[in-house]
RNA sequence: GGCCUUUUCGUCUAUCGGUUAGGACAUUGGAUUCUCAUUCCAAGAAGACGGGUUCGACUCCCGUAGAGGCUACCA
């Protein structure tokens, strides 16, 4: 009788912190993951270690993955049939369930201090053995153990592993990996102040909560055998395990603080989309049957699948998320992209000595829309249309094949003849009648246009002349061309 | 040190024993062009090494090397 199974997958931070871009893998392709296979999606929020917890991180994390658009179908913000959902709220179900293991001898009370356990490890690090328990309270009888605990030792209650055997486990990335049984730590399941270690809780909750594919971090590939064993001390069926393989830096080391940006709240604040980390953040690790590599969200819930995913570790490549960035910018609407980039302009706009319209704003941030690789470069790359008249050196009026001279009488030229212009004021207009203009002048079109787009904009890169002068309006466009002519006249002047 | 994972262009990767080893980013060259960007075209660029298995290996096996992870009463 096999009836198709509850697909159900989790993720399990520790609020210890801003959401990491490796976490962001975690949690997408376990959302894919769920979802590509009609399944549900839970949060476990795994705050074992009071030590490390961070106030705030549930939050600023739920936040982050809302913005993405990786949502729950559980967790403790929504409830859901098998709560409570916070690990710290559960320590009765830990307490019930160690008793089990602790009836069938799978587990164990340890008093060792922990003076006792460094200096045995010192020791067997001198002797150049791998550092482990030594199994001291291993054989304790129960009367033994009662009597420690009433004499008010405290205790840690240990897994007891096999002594000797192999134990194989399955990986659905890797396949069969085998352990030898006597390379097993007798690790720590429930710590001395009663709250279980994540290698026990983990295994409770997933089982409890009925996850059927784990998805978790290749570090935890090492304590996976142990995992396995206890499933077994317990007889529980096993989920499957996935064990996603880990995002490197540039260099080939972890990613780190140290390396650049890593939390996915700097790349927010700089201006990235989320369209553009998910679809990066799926590459790393993933592919797809054809060679698409430009996917929506939606579309990498219908596509992704465990044979599509790699098993060895992937470089985070800066550059390749800059180009995705730059992708999505520019297939996004202009009201849309005004929305998004408003924030970066506030002060611009507050500060421009006239009043800013939604209109301009939206002719300006069209013209950047092609250059813009990420969203906050737009204050810098507008600036100019912002202010009265733009600094820049004298120097930058002249065109590379040009000289101060030419470049004021061309600038005058076309001050005359666009005072005078009666036509729309439209870039299309403007650009046939000045290419006439100097076609008539018989100079070259650079020796105009350089010039003037630099006297409209007051920058090195920048959008062309014609646009740009479109924009502005015939007075200002007049104004800072007559400006230019004030600053070349100034320099040879002086 | 021990254990585990991993290894195709600079980077992300395709290939599920037989291909001129494909795509994308990046790079270089070209077209468009006043600049930058966009767009288009083109080029260069890879199976870590050594053994097997096989008619045939990037693909399977073994070894070596590199890289990474784990080795806590942290996750």
């Amino acid at each position: 009788m096999s009836e198709p199974e509850k697909v159900r997958l989790r993720l399990a931070p520790s609020p210890t912190g801003f959401l990491h871009i490796g976490n962001l893998r975690t949690a997408l392709f376990g959302y894919l993951l769920a979802k590509s296979m009609h399944g549900e999606f839970i949060l476990r929020i795994e705050d074992t270690d009071e030590k490390r917890e961070v106030e705030g991180a549930v939050d600023s994390l739920l936040n982050v993955l809302t913005w993405l658009g990786i949502n729950f179908d559980e967790g403790p913000h929504l409830g859901g049939d098998y709560g409570p959902y916070i690990q710290t709220r559960r320590l009765d179900i830990y307490q019930k369930e160690i008793q089990t293991l602790l009836d069938n001898r799978k587990a164990y009370r340890c008093f060792c201090t922990p003076e006792r356990l460094t200096e045995m490890r010192e020791e067997q690090q001198k002797n150049k053995q791998a550092p482990r328990y030594d199994r001291h309270c291993r054989n304790l009888s129960e009367d033994e153990a009662q009597a420690k605990i009433k004499a008010g030792e405290s205790f840690v209650i240990r897994q007891a592993m096999p002594l000797d055997g192999v134990v194989e486990v399955y990986d659905e990335l890797r396949g069969a990996i085998k352990f030898q049984a006597e390379d097993l730590d007798d690790h720590v399941l429930i710590k001395a102040n009663g709250v279980p270690t994540y290698q026990f809780a983990s295994v409770v909750d997933d089982h409890l909560m009925e996850i059927s594919h784990v998805t978790r971090g290749e570090e935890w590939l090492p304590s996976f055998p142990k995992n396995i064993l206890l499933y077994q001390a317990f007889g529980w069926i096993l989920p499957k395990f996935i064990h996603l393989p880990l995002i490197l830096n540039k260099t080939g080391g972890k990613l780190s603080k140290r390396q650049g940006d890593v939390f996915v709240e700097d790349y927010k604040t700089k201006g990235y989309l989320s369209e553009a980390l998910i679809n990066f953040c799926a590459f790393l690790g993933w592919h797809g049957k054809t060679d698409q590599e430009i996917f929506s969200l939606e579309e990498l819930e219908k596509e992704f699948s465990i044979a599509g995913m790699g098993a060895s570790p992937a470089v985070f490549d800066l550059e390749k998320l800059n180009y995705l960035n730059g992708y999505y910018i520019r297939q996004m609407s202009p009201e849309n992209l005004v929305d998004l980039v408003k924030p970066y302009l506030t002060e611009a706009i507050a500060t421009a000595p006239f009043n800013i319209s939604d209109e301009y704003l939206t002719k300006i941030i069209s013209l950047e829309q092609e250059r813009l690789k990420v969203l906050g470069e737009i204050t810098q790359a507008t600036a100019y249309f912002f202010v009265d008249q733009s600094e820049y050196e004298a120097q930058l009026l002249v065109w590379k094949k040009s000289d101060a001279e030419k470049t004021k009488t061309n600038l005058q030229t076309l001050a005359d003849y666009l005072a005078v212009y009666s036509g729309d004021w439209t870039k299309e207009n403007l650009e046939s009648s000045i290419k006439q203009l100097i076609a008539d002048q018989g100079g070259q079109v650079g020796d105009y246009l350089w010039p003037m787009r630099v006297a409209l904009t007051g920058r090195q890169f920048s959008p062309g002349p014609f646009e740009v002068a479109a924009v502005l309006g015939k007075e200002i466009t007049l104004k800072r061309i007559k400006g230019a002519i004030n600053i070349l006249n100034l320099e040879s002047g002086s």
